[in-house]
DNA sequence: TTCATTGTATTATTGATATAATACAATATT
DNA sequence: AATATTGTATTATATCAATAATACAATGAA
């Protein structure tokens, strides 16, 4: 199936973030080969030269690494998956609480409204 | 002070995004009128035509509207500006559970881990 | 009445993104 | 040995976003 994208940002910044989610949500382990270029590049329904664009920029920051002929794979540093899962988690979390502060919700009002939501899932 | 704006996405969805944050925190009231589009582009740092598209976009929900020579007004409907600071919180909160499904935090985790943070602040 | 301010419209130019179509060298595979 | 697959590079084209520089008509202010 192609990929959920959406035309607000970069393709190849969405197909980063994509694929950084499969690797640290475990869809890859570490060590695996990653499809070629090509064929992720069908999977996710964009052009080769986007998804080249999207992989060789996710090699800057150490997660994958290419060997010129045989293929790319997901770096071997187990310790550096699981940071960078807890790393996002905690981006997210803060990221969400300034979203909610610049509404005008307080810390203690939004945990009581995620709580609210996650106990009853009903619209505030 | 120029606004906070990333070169990840189109600029003038940001500008759209910060306007009617501005209008649902309280920063302008339901009736105010709000500067003109060329005072609102030197104070964003952005060409005219790119605040221009801006406002015009946001009319399209009728949070703004124009009238043609005496400016630009925020709608008089307080319960519009109360509903869409709802929405808009709730929109929050099920995109960042979603966020912390895809890292395989359960919603219960996810709430806990908000707790943690609330009360602590420390990393998790 | 005159002038400044308002939203709006137009034309042109620049830069980034995405696509398309190839090409190449190195390595696996057969 | 021959072929397919790999990452990578190159050139061209189209589109959108953003800027720049104006222009206009309607209204408000002086």
């Amino acid at each position: 199936m192609p990929w959920d994208l959406d035309n607000d940002r970069p393709i190849y910044l969405q197909l980063m973030e994509q694929i950084r989610l499969d690797i640290v949500s475990g869809k890859y382990h570490a060590g695996d080969k990653l499809p070629s270029v090509r064929d992720l590049a069908l999977e996710a329904a964009v052009n080769p030269n986007t998804m080249q664009k999207a992989l060789s920029e996710l090699e800057r920051s150490g997660l994958v690494y290419s060997q010129r002929t045989s293929g790319r794979f997901i770096t071997e540093d187990n310790e550096m998956l699981q940071q960078l899962r807890t790393d996002l988690a905690d981006e997210h979390i803060r990221d969400f609480l300034q979203n909610m502060k610049q509404l005008g919700f307080s810390d203690e009002e939004t945990l009581s409204l995620v709580a609210t939501i996650v106990k009853g899932g009903k619209t505030i």
